[in-house]
DNA sequence: ATGGGCATGTAAGGAGTTACATGATTCA
DNA sequence: TGAATCATGTAACTCCTTACATGCCCAT
């Protein structure tokens, strides 16, 4: 006997964030599935992702549920336009209100790693070095990123959040970044 | 029309990566599913966790694909304890040897924060506070597996590799709560 | 005129969790 | 003897990605 509440169905339960992040990224501006999607690669890409295949029935979704509404087109106009609706405000900030929790990390390198006794140090060296490439690279988007915020907008309230979460990111690569040095300094048996 | 791999159906594709920490868990001892799931609970949990209706079935796949054997059992053993095949070493070693990818972060903490301009800033430095106890704990919680590690075990090449992932945790788990504190000042306006 | 980026979607299915059922063993 | 933990598993479902289809717009 399953006891389900079956009335909960689809795409929109209580877990779904999606329809936050679309909630969250249309009280910055007015934006269409595309630039919500843009604007996610472009900031929350490193703690948060969404495939297209995913935003656009959420946010089909939150229209239906009346969290957002669509500007009137004409027929020629392909783009539709969202805006956050009052009802869409509120259950942003009742969300928001809520404690977070469930962080998933999932690093298949440190999972490889984890059994690297099984192959040799080299192959072992040979990951973390990648990964070391690739922090550096990404700790020079991230203070681009910071310095494009800095000059392209006035300080305000939403910039600072902006920037305490980019520095969370900027923080975090740079430990990663000690932690390769020091881990490839035991491989190699210095 | 659609062009897709149908021969790959089913939970053990090339994708699923449970499988490789069966057989690398399998690599340190002989273990039945509820000791591997223990066992990822007490040691990757914090960079890969999977439940148990993952697992199990997972495991039964592995038995039939030849990638582990099950120790004969008498009729009132209830625990079935799995070893590792010669073919199942070989496919973790390849997989092992592989470049690693698909690093997955979902922060709902740090989620909340890039929108954090639409509440309260109390509401914010709230959740950075809990944040703040939660590393406490997590980073006193990896400082005793560390010591437990050193003491129990000699020290090889798994336990070095051991060592490495830990110091990953350590490491950037001190980064965040230094992050904490700082966004914490950002915040008070000190 | 055509190739690339803009733009909106849908179909299929894999990955993973939750919520159970079920029964043995251990120990206070 | 009864509660906790050990132990294995399944059903149902949600979440999410991948891989398409489709067509517009714009610059070379």
């Amino acid at each position: 006997m399953y006891l389900i509440d079956i009335s909960n169905r689809g795409i929109m339960t209580e877990r779904n964030r999606t329809k936050y992040i679309v909630l969250g990224m249309l009280t910055i501006r007015d934006m269409s599935g595309y630039d919500i999607s843009k604007a996610i690669e472009t900031s929350t890409n490193y703690f948060w992702s969404e495939s297209p295949g995913q935003l656009y029935p959420v946010l089909a979704c939150c229209l239906k549920e009346g969290l957002v509404r669509c500007k009137e087109q004409s027929t020629k106009r392909v783009k539709k336009v969202y805006s956050i609706t009052a009802e869409g405000k509120k259950k942003l900030k009742a969300w928001l209100k809520k404690q977070p929790q469930n962080t998933l990390v999932r690093s298949e390198l440190l999972l490889k790693l984890f059994f690297g006794g099984n192959v040799s140090t080299a192959d072992n060296i040979e990951h973390i070095r990648q990964h070391q490439i690739q922090l550096e690279q990404e700790i020079g988007a991230y203070s681009a990123i910071r310095e494009g915020i800095l000059q392209k907008h006035k300080a305000s309230s939403e910039t600072k959040y902006w920037l305490i979460t980019l520095d969370y990111g900027l923080k975090v690569s740079q430990a990663e970044l000690e932690w390769c040095h020091e881990a490839l300094q035991v491989l190699k048996g210095i």
